[in-house]
DNA sequence: TTATGTGCAAATCATTTGCAAGATC
DNA sequence: GATCTTGCAAATGATTTGCACATAA
């Protein structure tokens, strides 16, 4: 990775945030200071940036939105080499939103929890993916 | 919500699954006996379960993915009324991932818990989203 | 016979990619 | 100078929407 000023950029205008905004906001914010940044620069820094650690992207998988027939409160345990997503039988952690209720200052409903991994079918044969 | 044949079809095709599946493969799988069932079809009635709590869809926040700086592991809060997300700075439960081994045959690297609810800006003056 | 749902196509978002030109090493 | 990165525009992928027709209550 060399260094590039738009990549610092977007490094920094994102350490401006707590609030976890999209590559568009980013691109938006960024625009006003450099004019000419264009919005794929900012979606593959994003991505880069990510890829190597530095920053943190928040998806549950990537691509498109997935669904599940049993609404019962449960766990999943995504794959993180092929994306394949496995419900989690394990007894939910009542405790959990009364824990984190101390540290929230709005109204708990609910909370999930996704274990990242490599399944079985993967094994070790996985470099690590976005 | 009236009834209608597609939208059985579309709940019990997911109901088939164990594997949370996307809308295009409901859609393709679905294709083979009804052969004019169409996609936004599928769509809106996946996104109309859902929000009938029938079914669930699996997702971090709707809309575009989200970024932060901060890479050290931490818990958040999604506001399900108005998509804001927050950090929530309680100590990560290591147990959870050794808890949760015992039903996964694979290797859990990590975790992500997001509490959902509803923030204090948006207060209770807030319809179910989805 | 009114409200609701469908299929199709087009529209809208989110994100990625090909390519020629520019920056970095 | 070889390689990496950018900007732009076009391509791709995911999801929604407008509209005329069909179906349910």
């Amino acid at each position: 990775m060399n260094y590039s000023r738009q990549r610092e950029e977007v490094q920094e205008q994102l350490g401006f945030h707590h609030d976890h905004p999209s590559a568009d906001v980013i691109y938006s914010e960024l625009r006003e200071k450099d004019p000419t940044i264009s919005l794929a620069t900012v979606y593959r820094n994003l991505k880069l940036l990510a890829q190597n650690g530095v920053i943190r992207r928040l998806t549950f998988v990537s691509g498109a939105d997935r669904f599940e027939p049993n609404i019962n409160p449960h766990y999943h345990f995504v794959c993180d080499c092929c994306g394949k997503v496995f419900d989690v039988p394990m007894q939910a952690a009542e405790t959990l939103d009364e824990a984190a209720s101390k540290y929230i200052s709005g109204k708990i409903t609910g909370h999930d929890l996704v274990f990242h991994g490599i399944c079985d079918g993967c094994n070790d044969s996985c470099e690590y993916s976005a």
